[in-house]
DNA sequence: CTAAAAACTGATCGTGCGATCAAAAATTTC
DNA sequence: GAAATTTTTGATCGCACGATCAGTTTTTAG
């Protein structure tokens, strides 16, 4: 009986074992979002898989452990969502907008997958636990709102507000998109519109609507 | 030995009872803004109140009860901070400065109150249990908001947004300021900047600057 | 086919929780 | 100051949780 706990190991893992490490991942996030994260207990997730608790221990190390995993592939799936529909739009303010609609579209796509992650988020500060991992992983999705931001006044597009505030700003109203229940595509909209007034610059160099009268 | 579990009577309440009431409420309040809602049990509330577990229950119908009143005893105190604070103020977008200003005043004021709110909010969505009561709660916060938001869209103070919206990422925005270890002045500052720009119509029957060049 | 390894089961453990309550202490009432 | 009432104590209850593990089944390998 090895064991399995040793988590983030990349090395060789059986046809069995990646199968039903992506089902309780997948379970877990399930279970999550529908039921709230105070509600869900491992013996639900294990219930939700039709598999008994005791492999949850077998392939996890603890919840701790599985909670950190299901992050991992939330992160990493919005991330392969939004980049490649982010990436190489030219002005900073096509890159805020390309931001804003496909961090709404991955709502849209995955429903259970941010609320997941929000939750977990809520749930983690209240517990005050926050690793260094959880702040990596925060920081990851935070970057490529705060290189759009930056480049954007580096290039006189948008006005001097401080990036970090903006940053957290846009991260929350998008998140709200997860614990809302509101039409995604209204909804981005909106956003777009708003921060695109909150962000632009005042209008001088850049060509375009300067005003009537 | 009468039972004192009806909590909401406004009825005769002796000293003794008013204050131990009071007391416990405010340790949960100091409680979950230091430990976090998750980490926060009646035992450990009574130990910091000095009291043994038993008098909660003598005063409160159960930990559900208490978190009410708690967070009954945050709203009024806010609204008690803000209000004065906003009313009067005449054309809507210093109403908006004024209320957005006065919200983040309130974290200074009592930095312990909406970080037990946010705390807690966030918690009783993880468990699925939103009360009639605390939507009410949380309407009336947002309510105030939404008519100033209202008031500027008609006298074309303020562009053609959706409403519900921009109060939503307005009050989330506020809430920041609760979780974050943020200096509240240059943090009101930043919020009022982004939201004066969010809001305020394009420039037409308005007067004030029109634009360079 | 057989033995070893891997995968899985389900009962069980310790823990901390909210809640309860009989008894004790303090306060009020007459 | 005695009786009645209010207030407080701290032990105890049942419960759900995460975790553990001895034992069973399934899969793999020679």
């Amino acid at each position: 009986m090895r064991s399995k706990i040793s988590t983030t190991d990349q090395d060789r893992r059986s046809f069995i074992e990646q199968a039903r490490r992506g089902q309780i991942i997948e379970c877990a996030i399930q279970a999550i979002a529908e039921l709230g994260y105070a509600e869900v207990s491992l013996a639900k997730i294990a219930r939700r898989a039709q598999i008994s608790t005791g492999v949850i221990s077998y392939y996890f190390a603890g919840k701790e452990d599985l909670i950190r995993e299901v992050m991992t592939h939330v992160y990493a799936t919005g991330d392969a969502f939004v980049r490649p529909r982010v990436e190489g739009k030219a002005p900073a303010r096509d890159a805020l907008l390309a931001f804003i609609e496909a961090s709404v579209g991955f709502v849209a796509a995955y429903p259970q997958y941010l609320t997941a992650m929000v939750e977990i988020i809520a749930s983690r500060r209240a517990a005050r636990v926050v690793s260094p991992q959880d702040q990596a992983m925060g920081d990851i999705r935070r970057d490529a709102l705060t290189r759009i931001l930056q480049s954007g006044q580096a290039s006189g597009e948008f006005r001097a507000f401080r990036v970090s505030v903006m940053t957290d700003v846009i991260i929350e109203a998008i998140d709200l998109a997860a614990i809302r229940d509101v039409e995604p595509g209204p909804f981005a909209k909106d956003l777009v519109d708003l921060f695109d007034h909150a962000t632009r610059a005042p209008a001088e160099a850049a060509p375009g609507i300067t005003g009537a009268a």
